[in-house]
DNA sequence: ACCTGAACACCGTTCAAGT
DNA sequence: ACCTGAACACCGTTCAAGT
């Protein structure tokens, strides 16, 4: 038995892709297989390799998607003045990781392969999200190098990712959400603020 | 053949111990496995589950070590004026992660397990690294509650490790260490300034 | 050309059996 | 009591063989 032709090849693909996405999504990282995804979608283990490298590419193509979510919801807040928006922004991004949590947490879990680093594509997605942080900082700071305001942004973006990473995964201390929330809103405060300060002192 | 009593059940666990160390030092979470372990101890894979429950077990003490580590290096520092031990303890933590890649990375990649959020040990050794932060804040700000202390450490120290954690797996932008270090001491000294200056205006 | 499914080399974990 | 090592149930990946 062989050539169903059922479906395309790209239709199996975006089965695959899709059914690996809500397994994550459901259950975590820990809870996908090739064989599991294949039985799901009604098809045996060798056709996930028809249509993907291997396991760590279909992952990628799994990141790939939470990335695009992600980007689709901090594009969804709307525009105050450029302080707000970062703190909003900062909201969004600890909101979508609580709501997301096992999709958001996998793009971190594990450690980026060949295939990720050798991938621009992907690498692309990553800097249109830094670049939505960064369009806020030249707003904010109009005289300032783009190479400075670039900096900042993706330091202080560092600084709420990194809470949202400790808080949500337990490390930093196993409170509520809207207790790391506060935490998220005092870094970016104070950082916008003591940059603010030092950058017209400098300039 | 069994029953050598060439070494102690003590000695047989701390051998797996740092042999696993060491594996995951010199080549990351990803070489290690029980078989491999138990050959270069010169045991067979059962005698693992002698004297730990099983490998997550024995990846806890692992990166219990590491916290241990991680802890020595930040109290080597001397003690500077508040401000200035944060920024020094920040590049410390930076330096720590760079130099000792594999194992500190270990600590975040894999999601912690129930043992982990069911061992206070293993807690309490994040709480005490977490305290070595406090303690400058509650030098910074004296008049400060010592709860508004405690978040404020917390969400610089979460930043810190964020911007660490992105840099260095390459998910920030993939440059050397030094222009990490920038980056973490922007941060540090512009959340201090923010919060410095937001904390007398207010009490 | 498309897809199968058995096989391969791995993995963590268990436990009856030896000394 | 201590330790073995074969067995079990998994895993990702391959590829000759069917249609």
């Amino acid at each position: 038995m062989a050539r169903r032709s059922e479906h395309s090849q790209q239709e199996i693909k975006d089965m695959i892709l899709k059914t690996a996405e809500t397994i994550v999504i459901n259950e975590g990282l820990s809870a996908l297989n090739a064989r599991r995804i294949a039985m799901t979608v009604g098809y045996t283990v060798g056709s996930i390799y028809m249509v993907f490298d291997n396991m760590a590419d279909l992952l990628l193509h799994v990141k790939s998607r939470t990335l695009d979510d992600i980007a689709l919801h901090l594009e969804q807040i709307q525009n105050l003045d450029a302080a707000q928006s970062i703190e909003e922004l900062a909201k969004a991004y600890l909101i979508y990781a609580n709501q997301n949590f096992n999709r958001w947490q996998m793009i971190f879990e594990n450690p980026l392969s060949k295939e990720t680093t050798e991938s621009p594509w992907y690498q692309q997605k990553i800097d249109h999200i830094f670049s939505l942080i960064e369009k806020q900082f030249a707003r904010l700071a109009p005289q300032g190098s783009s190479s400075q305001n670039k900096r900042a942004a993706r330091a202080l973006w560092g600084g709420v990712h990194g809470i949202c990473s400790l808080s949500l995964s337990g490390t930093l201390e196993a409170v509520g959400v809207d207790d790391v929330e506060e935490s998220v809103v005092l870094l970016v405060r104070c950082f916008i603020q003591g940059w603010a300060s030092s950058s017209t002192a400098d300039r």
